[in-house]
RNA sequence: GGGGACGUAGUGUAGCCUGGUUUAACAUGUCGGCCUGUCAAGCCGAAGAUCGCGAGUUCAAAUCUCGUCGUCCCCGCCA
């Protein structure tokens, strides 16, 4: 093969009267009887090639060229004549008038054209993906992932770390996500466990003095999927040692500052906002707010706790909370409407949603609700004040346990927002780290104190008292020393600095309720290298899919990804997983009752 | 484990609510023909669907009912 001049998309007017050569795919052909175009596809976009009736054998081959063919070109480029220039393609000065064509492949007609108006289901979509890749949108994105992971290397590498690969075939662990196990041949009857994260490793990396670690690695958790769950996805993993939460948030601000600059020349303001994890729920319903736009929740319990409306007054008497949400320019939305957004507050664990139309504010209030008759003037008043409401406005009103008012809230919120396009500019990003987690949480399944990140958190200096004094010690108010970092509402990742100490992380694992020999058993090691000088030290993990979702305006991480899985976790390409024979079964020495297809 | 939406030529949709006036429509692609400046080419013509699968109701089912499979969204679950 004639060694390939340029790319497809890369041909320009500094090209003309230069005989090249050129290879790809056909795009489209558009014959009209005396002159024939092609469309000539690859990576980098399409450029025109002409056929003209001159070269009689040359022109009767273009006539069999089919879409998806593979061809070559030696081909001379030269400036479009006049009026034909196409401004909507790079390319679109010049053309390439053919002198030699060769077919190099030819090619089934496609299950879907490859094109970007075409509207193709996407489960066609991942059966054919290689189809797929081929068209700009995916193919763009994909680019675009590689070149951001390419830039985070360099910035971090600039910055001291070193990318060092941690096992996939690892140990199951408790705590976390469910396991995808691997049985061992070498060991049968035991399994690796694909890692969840490298969490561990990472650690003990850190324990060998490698002080500050990286590594943009796949992940794999075996739990229900979602737009931006896959059972395996990418994180930016890293560890460093002798630092403090300030570096760690510093380092990440000037990381993507730097990487979001030299990839797609986007300006981001550093510092990120900081708000505390109890400040989030308060005012937006949730540890990841979406603060691209106001709208906050308010609390009215206090105002309400002795009204005559029972709903409220009696779920405050027995221990929840009244909680709202001003809806601006709301009070002209219909009562249909309304009733269907109460239909969701309720789908969404709420009993019901009251409302309050706000028609004046006046020295008195004038509202419009059926609840209204409830509260005394002064009530509403506050109320109104309260919630910052104006004329026009409405109020819905959440009362239940605080974390169903807030969960609900938090929802109806998103929900408003898209529903009546508040966020104006949808490209805005908004970094905010969240803090000061809770250590642990209680778990009503498992009747015991879990890890609200992982065990390994250290908990904040003046708490450490507390850890000590368990179990009468208030657990809720153990603060660890964790940092989330939100986007948009989505979140990108978390991290925290860890416990170094032996003794401390015993006692954790006694809180935890995980006893001493399974300790021993799941992450001894960890225990052990705890034990033989680990430094202090910290970290972060960001979802790399998440993030490339974001930054592509795609709403599932299934467009950022080349061959991800169908939500119940198959390949539609591979048709992955799929029964094994019963030879490799038996080399494990495994049995399984399920029906098997014969292989 | 639960809730919801969808499944009709290669592809994307309409038809379904209100069963029969349907020989299942439209767009696009495919195939054949015409055409020397198109570029989501155009014009003329043709082929292409047992309406996801199974059962039921009915004189009659793409249409109604039940089951089942698949895809997507969400809750649970999960950093």
């Amino acid at each position: 093969m004639e060694k390939r001049t340029y790319y497809c998309g890369k041909v320009r007017a500094e090209h003309i009267e230069q005989i090249v050569n050129l290879y790809g795919w056909v795009h489209s052909r558009r014959d009209h009887g005396g002159v024939i175009f092609i469309d000539l596809r690859d990576r980098e976009g399409l450029v025109q090639i002409v056929f003209q009736p001159d070269k009689k054998e040359l022109f009767n081959k273009a006539e069999k060229l089919k879409p998806e063919y593979v061809i070559g070109i030696k081909g001379n480029v030269r400036r479009r004549p006049e009026g034909t220039v196409n401004p909507k393609l790079p390319t679109g000065e010049v053309e390439v008038v053919a002198e030699n064509l060769e077919i190099l492949n030819t090619s089934e007609v496609p299950a879907f054209e490859i094109s970007d108006f075409s509207d193709v289901s996407e489960e066609i979509r991942l059966k054919y993906r290689y189809l797929d890749l081929r068209r700009t949108n995916l193919k763009e994105n994909l680019v675009l992932r590689h070149h951001i992971a390419q830039s985070i290397r360099k910035y971090l590498t600039g910055q001291g770390f070193i990318e060092i690969e941690t096992p996939f075939l690892t140990k199951s662990t408790p705590e976390g996500a469910r396991d995808f196990l691997v049985p061992s041949r070498l060991s049968p009857g035991s399994f690796y466990a694909l890692p969840q994260s490298p969490q561990l490793f990472k650690q003990i990396l850190m324990v060998s003095g490698f002080d500050k670690y990286f590594q943009i690695v796949r992940c794999f958790r075996d739990e229900d999927l979602r737009a931006d769950r896959q059972p395996e996805f990418t994180q930016v993993d890293l560890e460093m040692s002798f630092i403090d939460e300030n570096d760690i948030i510093t380092l990440i601000e000037n990381m993507l500052t730097n990487v979001l600059k030299d990839t797609m020349n986007i300006d981001i303001k550093v510092p990120f906002s900081r708000m505390s994890y109890q400040q989030s729920l308060d005012e937006y319903g949730s540890d990841r707010p979406d603060t691209r736009f106001d709208m906050k929740l308010t609390n009215v319990t206090e105002i309400v706790e002795s009204s005559r409306f029972k709903v409220f007054s009696e779920t405050v008497k027995s221990g929840g909370q009244v909680k709202s949400i001003c809806l601006k320019d709301g009070a002209k939305i219909s009562n249909t409407e309304i009733n269907r957004l109460a239909e969701f507050a309720i789908e969404q664990g709420a009993k019901g949603l009251a409302w309050l139309k706000v028609i004046d504010t006046g020295p008195l209030p004038e509202l419009e609700s059926p609840i209204k008759k409830f509260f005394t003037d002064e009530e509403l008043k506050k109320i109104v004040e309260k919630t910052k409401s104006v004329p026009n406005d409405i109020i819905f009103f959440v009362a239940d346990k605080i974390n169903v008012a807030n969960n609900v809230l938090g929802t109806l919120r998103l929900h408003l927002a898209e529903k009546f396009d508040i966020i104006k500019d949808k490209k805005t990003m908004e970094f905010i780290w969240i803090t000061d987690f809770p250590l642990f949480e209680w778990s009503e399944t498992e009747k015991r104190w879990v890890s609200m990140h992982h065990p390994f958190t250290m908990p904040r200096e003046q708490d450490l008292g507390l850890i000590d004094k368990f179990p009468e010690c208030s657990v809720p108010d153990i603060t660890g020393r964790a940092y989330d970092l939100v986007l948009n509402g989505v979140e990108l990742g978390g991290g925290s600095i860890r416990i170094h100490k032996m003794d401390l992380q015993n006692r954790i694992f006694k809180i935890l309720k995980i006893d001493e020999k399974e300790t021993k058993e799941r992450f001894g090691f960890l225990l052990s290298a705890l034990t033989y000088g680990a430094p202090p030290h910290g970290g972060i993990a960001l979802g790399f899919d998440r993030f490339i979702a974001i930054l592509t305006g795609e709403d599932s991480i299934r467009e950022v990804i080349a061959f991800p899985k169908t939500q119940k976790g198959i390949c539609p390409l591979t048709n992955a997983p799929d029964v094994v024979s019963l030879k490799q079964l038996k080399e494990l020495d495994i049995e399984i009752k399920l029906p098997q297809r014969d292989k």
